[in-house]
DNA sequence: AAGTGGTTTAACCAAGTGGTCAAAAGTAAA
DNA sequence: TTTACTTTTGACCACTTGGTTAAACCACTT
């Protein structure tokens, strides 16, 4: 493969990224994604052969950058009051840097849900791990005991709900400004974090 | 208009909202719309002229079914913490009922956020009037001073979140196990409400 | 029974879709 | 320069799609 092909390739890929997040597969159209790589349609088909492959392509990447990051994030030993507050901050900005992400990702897992059960065996995602981290503070009396299922969907959800329902709060709270929004958001970081750690630590 | 219109008119509605819904504007064919009601392709236009027509008619009732019911279940003058308890309560019931719903709207809504800027003018909703009720307790002392808009969202996160990322949560927590999941969001409605007491009530 | 108006249907159409293919253009070795 | 190859292109195709239309159907009135 010569670097050429990779160029092309990632061309492409780039394209169809910028495309089928915010149109979905049946949205876009390969022309389009054609246009926006500058190169003709059937160059698309050379590469990727069907719209399936590239779309799946693009959307294995999208999943793996947005869905394994969660259990990384917790993989280092400081305190777990310090792990929520990192957490929070990082997985806002990188949602920041890719607001189309969560939606495209929910989107498409809901309307292939079987597909979700074969992407996450090959990531080397293990739930278990953060679900112990959280047990084991229970167990020592650093935070209130609480199942730990629960508590890391309700951190995740703080950070990435805004962001999937950004146009209804954006028209709801802030009159449409994209200013407002964005400000909310860097506030937000603080705001979640502390929220969490009121909710769980022991008074 | 006649009772058959009107009973064909519903019989469109009730098949349009079923496969709209799963499948989204661009992945649903009119054909498929027209079997689920068990009519002819040629009276879905006859009723409703256009696809998007028929659509508008769908999602406009969907996106009211949903987002007015959060300023609607904080009218009411019991206590502030009885108030989160009985939402978290209602709001979950309704989506569980409704499990596509918040999928459907936050995907068109970002599909087309222009229009969400139009249907909530429609709607009488003021948030100014539950963010008025949370200001009051802050300033009465009953909660821990917050930005209501960061409490409203945190809220309506937790609540709706879940069944947005359903397919993931399940694949990744419950092995794709659907009984495990309704368990674990039955489970939720009281875990929810008291992270979030516990996380603004004063010591 | 015939007329009248709205409702339902089957046949049809134009436009757009993903995908194919053969030829052209580029590239590198002999 | 010739040969062998991969990459890129434009023309093309089969098929699906939303939408139209004219005729059939049906419930009512006269």
């Amino acid at each position: 493969m010569t670097s050429k092909d990779k160029n092309t390739e990632l061309k492409i890929l780039k394209a169809a990224k910028e495309v089928f997040i915010v149109k979905g597969l049946e949205g876009s159209r390969m022309q389009e994604i054609a246009d926006t790589a500058g190169i003709n349609k059937s160059l698309l088909h050379y590469y990727f052969r069907t719209k399936d492959n590239l779309f799946d392509a693009v959307f294995k990447d999208a999943f793996f950058s947005m869905i394994p990051r969660i259990a990384k994030m917790f993989e280092s030993d400081i305190s777990i009051f310090n792990k929520i507050e990192i957490f929070v901050n990082d997985y806002i900005d990188m949602i920041v840097q890719n607001q189309y992400l969560p939606n495209f990702i929910f989107h498409e897992t809901n309307r292939n849900p079987e597909k979700v059960v074969f992407l996450l065996k090959d990531v080397g995602l293990n739930p278990m791990l953060i679900i112990d981290i959280f047990n084991e503070e229970i167990k020592k009396g650093n935070i209130k005991p609480i199942d730990p299922k629960q508590l890391i969907i309700n951190i995740v959800s703080m950070c990435v709900f805004p962001f999937v329902a950004k146009p209804v709060m954006k028209g709801l709270f802030f009159n449409n400004n994209e200013k407002e929004f964005k400000i909310f958001i860097e506030e937000r970081k603080k705001q979640v974090t502390n929220f969490i750690i009121n909710a769980i630590s022991i008074k």
